[in-house]
DNA sequence: TCAATAAAGGATAAAAAGGTCTTAATATAC
DNA sequence: GTATATTAAGACCTTTTTATCCTTTATTGA
């Protein structure tokens, strides 16, 4: 469904936003080690994210990612779109490039009905929902 | 969501379907001009397929791909695990290899909802409805 | 100002996916 | 039986994705 990278963007996002309260900031070790993920690999996805203002970052001593407010209004559709492209907006299932609802192939009508449903998925958990829903002890991380 | 390989397989199974009627054979050139596939690349995709029994081969002049009623039955769901196997039945979407009912992640249970629609999709549609519907002339695959 | 620390950025490597080509096997027609 | 058309199989190449490493830059605190 999402690539590598875009799977390791959530959680990245999700463990900033979940241990950076305070002004706190998470280095890329302690990020790498949190979601287990390569750490010069999620460096690198941490840069982007960065650079596209999903989380802030601060170089030197007790620097690291970090978000503020605004932040929190993150969705996962941003973080999505930010890494992988709206592919999953755009695309249809069987990869035609003239499929629509002129043109429809012989699934188009069934998924865009399930696609409205990742759609509003994506669009309605932000950074926030995952605090809480986490927070409640009810959700998970977990790897293995 | 799904591979190339795996778009190319369903495309192709459509085709050799319309096209196999009345014992005639249709050659992986034909399949590859008609659904616009590199065609060494489909060829190896007819290979597989054709191992899996979903579809039936000949070789030698008048050879080709072909398909009998039986074919007919197979679903989306069928093709798609042939080839990509079943991670879209398995995977938890932020990869997360212990998500699960019992350790669901932040979206494990909206996505079990969407995941229901799409395999409901998948084994739902069989190569004699994708029949039915393009014959229809209301559905199409058309690439541009 | 200097040393330590942390991210940024660039270059490279490894693995997987996507795609091509060549040769072998086999069925058919003559 | 031979020539030919066709798939089967596997080796090979290319591109993209995933991952690593190293150097540079910014920040801090002593």
């Amino acid at each position: 469904m999402f690539s590598k990278s875009c799977e390791y963007a959530i959680k990245a996002m999700i463990f900033v936003a979940q241990k950076s309260k305070d002004e706190e900031r998470v280095s890329v070790k302690e990020i790498a080690k949190g979601i287990n993920a390569p750490e010069s690999f999620i460096a690198k996805i941490l840069q982007e994210l960065s650079r596209k203002n999903l989380l802030q970052s601060m170089k030197g001593p007790n620097g690291g990612f970090f978000m503020e407010n605004e932040h929190l209004k993150i969705s996962l559709s941003d973080i999505v779109t930010a890494i992988d492209g709206n592919k999953i907006y755009n695309d249809c299932v069987l990869g035609l490039k003239a499929c629509s609802q002129k043109n429809p192939c012989p699934v188009h009508n069934e998924y865009v009905e399930i696609k409205k449903g990742l759609i509003t998925m994506l669009e309605k958990n932000t950074i926030s929902n995952f605090n809480d829903k986490l927070n409640s002890g009810n959700f998970f991380l977990k790897n293995e």
